[in-house]
DNA sequence: TCAAAATATGAACAGTGTTCATATTTTGTA
DNA sequence: TACAAAATATGAACACTGTTCATATTTTGA
């Protein structure tokens, strides 16, 4: 990287982290341009000389929530036995994150994306992004032939819009209410996807 | 109802009907307090002698799109034979409203609900009304003892979960880009929820 | 017919994202 | 070191958003 180049991108990571800072503290709703040019000490003005336009900004941080999110996922299971035991509690751990900070949930699944290439690739980081967390558990179970590859792939179909769908109708929609309620729906609905 | 309410219920109407329009229309982007008020033919400032804000008016519209969604399913699923396969058959109609009205999928699973008691009432609506779909053909194979109550009411709500999640892959992640993709996945999970 | 009540309305406000001309700073050369 | 040129930072301005409120208009009833 050129001198110019580590600068700019050292000007574009302000932003990233004042972004991420708002969203996992204030949350979303207290995301704004003025909000984020505040934070990382510049006027609203300069943010739009670093990005194109605030979205490009926020779903930057897809791959920073990613990481973290990834972190939180190996070490609540890092305990717990491989195998099928261990792409359970990874996909609830995983669902736990997003209860955790309900905006990342946001950015992920619900902020609206122009169709763009670059965008393309972006929703495919967020929709394979379970996959990629459980991956190379599924991979011990073909190699255990505990499943084929088949239904691997069916499975983690599967968990992926299932979750997805129990996390947006618990925090979008409070069902169930009750905090305990989602998380023994989200155990019995997970254990049940890798039964079947 | 006394003239006066029946005159004011009138107003409302104008402004709902209105609000549906755009919605099945231009979609939830081209929505406005003062877009609203254009096709209901009034100011926007009169909107709020009838609504306390524009969400209210908003979600007064679910239960319009939810008797035409009815409609619709109703009508796809006449012909199928009862039974299980009735219940598959609605679960997918389901689904295929809301491709076909991205928007009011919007209103009923994303647009953010101030929290109080009325919208409680609104959001038990929208995550029951799958349940309401296929509550009689479900009492049928309950009746045919080829489900237990217990087993219905966790099949509900995995098919409530899955769908909501399935639907918002598709449409806010292009996930599967492929709309003969979504569909053939739709079936199979669906299927395979009845099956378990 | 006319006062009183009900209703409709535009101005105004605070917020949003974005653009652009300009002020400021940094850079490289003379 | 001085200065012109390029790079960068910035506030004003614009077109939107939802909402409030004083006021203009219409309807009602005596």
């Amino acid at each position: 990287m050129s001198r110019k180049e580590i600068q700019e991108q050292r000007m574009k990571d302000y932003f990233i982290q004042a972004t991420k800072e708002i969203l996992k503290g204030e949350g979303i709703q207290a995301l704004s341009v003025r909000s984020i040019a505040e934070k990382a000490g510049y006027s609203f003005a300069t943010l739009y000389n670093y990005f194109k336009d605030v979205k490009e900004l926020i779903f930057l941080c897809v791959k920073d929530f990613q990481q973290e999110c990834q972190e939180y996922v190996e070490d609540k299971t890092k305990d717990t036995e491989r195998g099928e035991k261990k792409i359970i509690a990874t996909a609830i751990s995983y669902a736990e994150y997003f209860v955790q900070y309900p905006s990342v949930f946001e950015i992920f699944f619900i902020e609206k994306l122009p169709n763009s290439a670059e965008n393309a690739r972006i929703s495919e980081l967020i929709f394979s992004f379970l996959e990629k967390l459980c991956q190379e558990e599924f991979q011990y179970c073909i190699d255990q032939k505990s499943f084929t590859a088949e239904e691997v792939k069916e499975i983690v179909k599967e968990l992926n819009c299932l979750i997805t769908g129990v996390l947006l109708l618990y925090l979008n929609r409070n069902y169930p209410s009750d905090y305990g309620d989602f998380a023994k729906n989200l155990k019995l609905q997970v254990e049940k996807t890798m039964k079947k």
